[in-house]
DNA sequence: TTGTAGGCGTTATCAG
DNA sequence: CTGATAACGCCTACAA
C-alpha cells in the first residue's frame, strides 16, 4: 500500500531514513548507479515503494543541467501541415527518450519570440521551428548563443547558421505548371496565400520577369509558377496571379471568381497550398465549372479528400511528417555534439497525376 | 554587445557580482521583486543585459514547486480531431501562462502509462487525456494521489473521480440514425471502428437488444444505432453491423463491401467515426453506388472535404477545439484549487443535414 | 534598503 | 561498500 492524500512526495532523503540508510546510498539504489550491497538494496528498494517515491526530473535537472525536452514552435499546430510535422518530432524525440513542447505562434513574430523566450527559460536543450519570418530572427540567434540548437522546418534562412528542413517548392510549383503547360494550357492561373500589401513583387530583368522578396514557400511557389512559364515563352499575366492572405477565405474566394469570370479567363489553375487548393475546388464548384473540362486544377498537398472527389485532384505531394522527422534527427545530432556546417536538407515532393487536368487543344 | 559563445550561463550571482552588489539585490532587480534603490537597480539591470542574463525556469521551479507545464496525452497527434483539440488545450494553457507537453500513445496502454511517469517526474502540474483504456486507470489514479490533477477528454470513466469532457455519443448516433429513419429507410447498416476481437457484446434482454461493453466512444455510438433502430421497431441485424480496427483500413472496406452486396443490402449507412466515413465514402464510389440514390450516408465528423464532394455529406459534427478548451479550463480549475467533485461535461453536437440521404418510399 | 544564509531534491566527489 | 557533504540557480526569511 502507498500512502495516499497529497502530502509532500517523498524524497530520496524520506526512503532513506525508512530504510535506515544515507541519502547517498538510497540516491544509489533509487537512481541505480553506483554500487550497494544486496540487502541495502532490497532494504531501499522496499521502503521506496511502500512510500511510492518517484524521481523529481526537476531536482535532476538542475543536477545534471539537462531536461530532455525539446520545443517545437508551429504555426497552428491544428493545421494538418504541422500537426504531422509534429507527430514527426515528437516520435524521433521520444526514441531519444525527450519530450515535446509546443507553442503556437498564428504566424505573429511577437508570439514567436515570446515562445522561444519561454523554451529557454524553461531549458529546453533544442528547438524545432517553422519560423514566421526568415530575416527576423534575432530571438533564434540568440538560442543558439546559449547553445540550444535550432532546426528550421519548411523554411530556410538565408541569415540564420541553422540546419533547415525544405522541400524545393519552386521545383515543386515548376512541375506542377510544367505539368499543365504539357497538356496544353496556355492561361494557367495562380492561388497563392500571400498578403498582397506585403506581397512579393513582379520585376521585370531583361527579357525575363522575376519574383523578388525573402524566400518564403509561397513566395517560392509562386516564382516556380513564373518560372514554368517563361520556360515555355508564356507570357506571365498579372491578371492570373491571385494573391490574398493565408486566413482570408473570401478574399480568395473572390480573387477566383474575378479571374474565371474575367476575359482571359485561365483554362487551368495552380493552387499553391491546401487552403487554396480547397478553396479553388469548392470556388469552381460553387461557380458549376466542370473540373477538368471546363477548368483543370492542380492543387498542393495530398490531403485525403483529394482522393474523394471526383475526378480525384492532382496534387503535389510533401510529407509534413518525414520532415518533422528528419529536422528532429538533425537536432538531436546537434544536441549530441554534431558540430558540421549547417546543413539544409531537401525532402522530395512528387506530382501526383489524377484526373482534375484535361488535356487542352493548341489554339 | 552580449558576450557570445557557449560558455555557461550567466546567473544572478554573476549579475550581482559584475554589478558589485549582493545576489538579494541584483535576484530582487532580475526578478522583479522587492524593493532596491534607484542606482543600484540600474546597476543591476545594466549588467544582466552585458552579460545576457535568463532567468533558469529549472531553478525557479525548484525553488517554488511549480513548472508552469501541463501534459496533453492522446492516441496520435496528428489525427484532426486530436490536433485541433490540442489546440484548443494549448490556447487556454497559454492564456494561463503554462505550456503544454505533448506525447502520443497510439492507443496502447503501455505507452500511455509511461507517458504519465514521464510527466509526473518532469513535474508538470496536469494532465488532458483521452485515456485507451477507462478502466484500466491505476496510472492516472497515481497522478491524482501525487496532486496532480486529471482532465479526460473524448472519454468517462466509471472509475476515476475525475472531470471528464465529452459528448453524448449514444445520442448523437441515435440522432443521425433517426435521421435516416425519418426518410424511410429500414435496412440501415453501421460501420464502427472497433477491434472485433475485443468488442462489446450484442445481447438479448426480453425483447430488446442490447449492447454490451464499458464505455467508449465508438461502442456508445454503436449503442446509439440499436436503441434508435429498435425505439422504431427495426430489427437489428448483425449482417449490418460491421466492426474494424480502427487502423485497419482494408478490413473496414471488406466489411463494408460484404455488406452491400450481400442479401438484404442496407440501403443506408451510419459511419460512426472520421476514418469510417472516409473510408465508406470512397468504398461507395469504387463500386459505383451512387450517393443519395442508390446508397445514403451519414458520417461523423464534419470534415473540410465533407462540403467538397459532391453530394456534400450529412455528418454528426463535433468541436475539438471546443472539446479541448473546456478540458483545459476544467483543469486550471482543479489547479487554482477547485475541490467540487467531478464533473462529467457534455459538449453539443449537431447534426449537419446535407444532400448525402435520399427519402426511400417505405415497401 | 541591503546582505547573509539556508534550502528546494538530486547526484557526484571524496574520505573512510 | 558506505556515508557526509557540496553544488546546481533561485528565492526568501531574517538580520543589519
Amino acid at each position: 500500500m502507498s500512502e495516499k492524500g497529497s502530502g509532500r512526495r517523498p524524497t530520496v532523503a524520506d526512503v532513506a531514513r525508512r530504510a535506515g540508510v544515507s541519502v547517498a546510498t538510497a540516491g544509489r539504489v533509487l537512481g541505480g548507479y553506483g554500487n550497494v550491497s544486496a540487502d541495502r538494496q532490497a532494504a531501499v528498494q522496499a521502503a521506496g515503494e511502500e512510500l511510492g517515491y518517484a524521481p523529481n526530473g526537476v531536482a535532476r535537472s538542475m543536477r545534471l543541467g539537462g531536461t530532455r525536452s525539446i520545443g517545437f514552435v508551429a504555426v497552428d499546430i491544428a493545421n494538418p501541415f504541422f500537426a504531422s510535422a509534429m507527430r514527426g518530432v515528437a516520435d524521433v524525440a521520444h526514441a531519444e527518450g525527450y519530450e515535446t513542447i509546443v507553442l503556437n505562434t498564428d504566424d505573429a513574430l511577437e508570439l514567436e519570440r515570446n515562445a522561444v523566450r519561454v523554451l529557454l527559460e524553461k531549458q529546453i536543450e533544442g528547438i524545432v521551428v517553422s519560423p514566421t519570418s526568415v530575416t527576423d530572427i534575432e530571438h533564434l540567434r540568440i538560442a543558439q548563443q546559449r547553445g540550444v540548437p535550432v532546426v528550421l522546418l519548411d523554411r530556410h534562412s538565408p541569415v540564420l547558421p541553422a540546419d533547415s528542413v525544405v522541400i524545393d517548392n519552386e521545383r515543386a510549383a515548376a512541375d506542377a505548371v510544367g505539368h499543365l503547360i504539357e497538356a496544353g494550357h496556355r492561361k494557367i492561373g495562380v492561388l497563392v496565400s500571400i498578403d498582397p500589401s506585403e506581397g512579393p513583387e513582379l520585376v521585370t530583368v531583361g527579357d525575363r520577369l522575376e519574383v523578388h522578396g525573402p524566400s518564403r514557400p509561397s513566395v517560392d511557389r509562386l516564382r516556380g509558377y513564373v518560372n514554368a512559364l517563361q520556360k515555355h515563352r508564356i507570357r506571365v499575366r498579372p491578371k492570373l496571379v491571385g494573391l490574398s492572405p493565408l486566413q482570408d477565405r473570401p478574399h480568395a474566394e473572390q480573387n477566383l471568381v474575378t479571374m474565371v469570370t474575367g476575359r482571359d479567363a485561365p483554362t487551368a489553375i495552380f493552387a499553391t497550398d491546401n487552403v487554396a487548393t480547397q478553396i479553388a475546388y469548392a470556388t469552381a464548384r460553387r461557380m458549376h465549372r466542370a473540373i477538368p473540362d471546363e477548368l483543370s486544377l492542380v492543387g498542393f498537398d495530398d490531403a485525403d479528400w483529394t482522393v474523394l472527389v471526383s475526378p480525384p485532384l492532382s496534387v503535389v505531394a510533401q510529407s509534413p511528417l518525414e520532415m518533422g522527422r528528419v529536422a528532429a534527427q538533425r537536432l538531436f545530432a546537434r544536441i549530441h555534439g554534431d558540430e558540421q556546417s549547417p546543413a539544409t536538407i531537401t525532402i522530395p515532393t512528387e506530382l501526383l497525376v489524377r484526373d482534375s487536368v484535361a488535356k487542352q487543344a493548341r489554339r
